[in-house]
DNA sequence: CGGCCCCTGACG
DNA sequence: CGTCAGGGGCCG
């Protein structure tokens, strides 16, 4: 489910409960989502390690502890993290499970099970998750016209595909994407080299703006995303473009169109973009 | 680049 | 029944 501003929801809610507490002990239901190293070294190695901090990098969450590790999660589709009473009943599809100090438990659920998670050692060179090929983080301020434009300029890939590409800017996905375009006025299927200055402008202004936009909008206190079960995403119904193939476009009334640019789903305004 | 893979569930 | 879903990796 998440992109870059659900994946923040999720840190800013999860990581005051969080700091502090130690992981007693953990249950592997499915190993398959344990990427690195294998289940049962992950389970043993996280046992008694105390949570520092929830960071976030592009769409990964990093679990950072007192000795230097880290749990990395990639929550890809349809994962979730939730925090639940030990007695709770366990929801169908959760395949990890954290007991932590205060009773409570960290429960990782992913009805496609897709999200992977990996424990990297104090030090330890990250060649596993794939978080050193990511590119600027949406707000970073190198993040601007001039970067995109020697990034993508003389690229003939739609400009879509450019704003997925994780090796360039990180967090962004399908919906996010689609509405960054639409807030600049480019159409999802124009290829990068044919877009002049004025637009590069007008898109790398658009990134961190929509972005921050949505994660504002998302806004959620610790028990209102509990009681969803982590899954509520309050700005769905900001949206100006993405899921509204049909509708009118916001800002001239003309029916929203969907066409498939790289084996994904866009939605654009034929006159606007 | 496109195409297929990983998985389950909702919807037409 | 087929198609699609907000992820990414791999393969030719």
């Amino acid at each position: 489910m998440p992109e870059l501003p659900e994946v923040e929801t999720i840190r800013r809610v999860l990581e005051p409960v969080l700091m502090g507490q130690i992981i007693q002990s953990a249950e592997i239901v499915r190993p398959e989502v344990i990427a690195y190293p294998d289940a049962e070294t992950f389970c043993r190695e996280i046992a008694g390690q105390r949570i520092v901090s929830l960071s976030r990098r592009g769409k990964f969450l990093s679990i950072c502890f007192e000795s230097g590790s880290r749990a990395v999660l990639h929550l890809r589709m349809t994962g979730c993290l939730l925090l639940l009473p030990a007695d709770a009943p366990r929801e169908k599809h959760t395949h990890a499970i954290f007991q932590l100090d205060s009773g409570e438990e960290l429960r990782f659920s992913d009805l496609r099970r897709f999200g992977r998670f990996w424990l990297l050692k104090p030090g330890e060179k990250d060649i596993y998750t794939g978080m050193d090929k990511l590119g600027l983080e949406p707000f970073d301020e190198n993040l601007s016209a001039g970067y995109l434009k020697q990034r993508f300029g003389g690229s003939k890939r739609a400009v879509k595909t450019c704003l997925l590409d994780q090796t360039a800017v990180a967090g962004i996905g399908n919906i996010y994407s689609d509405e960054i375009l639409f807030a600049a006025g480019i159409a999802p299927s124009r290829p990068a080299c044919s877009l002049n200055d004025t637009e590069w402008a007008r898109l790398a202004a658009a990134i961190p703006e929509r972005l921050g936009y949505f994660i504002e909008k998302n806004a959620l206190t610790l028990e209102e995303y509990l009681a969803s079960g982590g899954r509520e995403y309050r700005n769905t119904p900001f949206f100006q473009v993405y899921g509204r193939e049909g509708q009118p476009c916001p800002h001239c009334g003309a029916a929203l169109v969907r066409v498939v640019i790289g084996g994904r789903s866009s939605v654009s305004c034929p006159i606007c973009q």
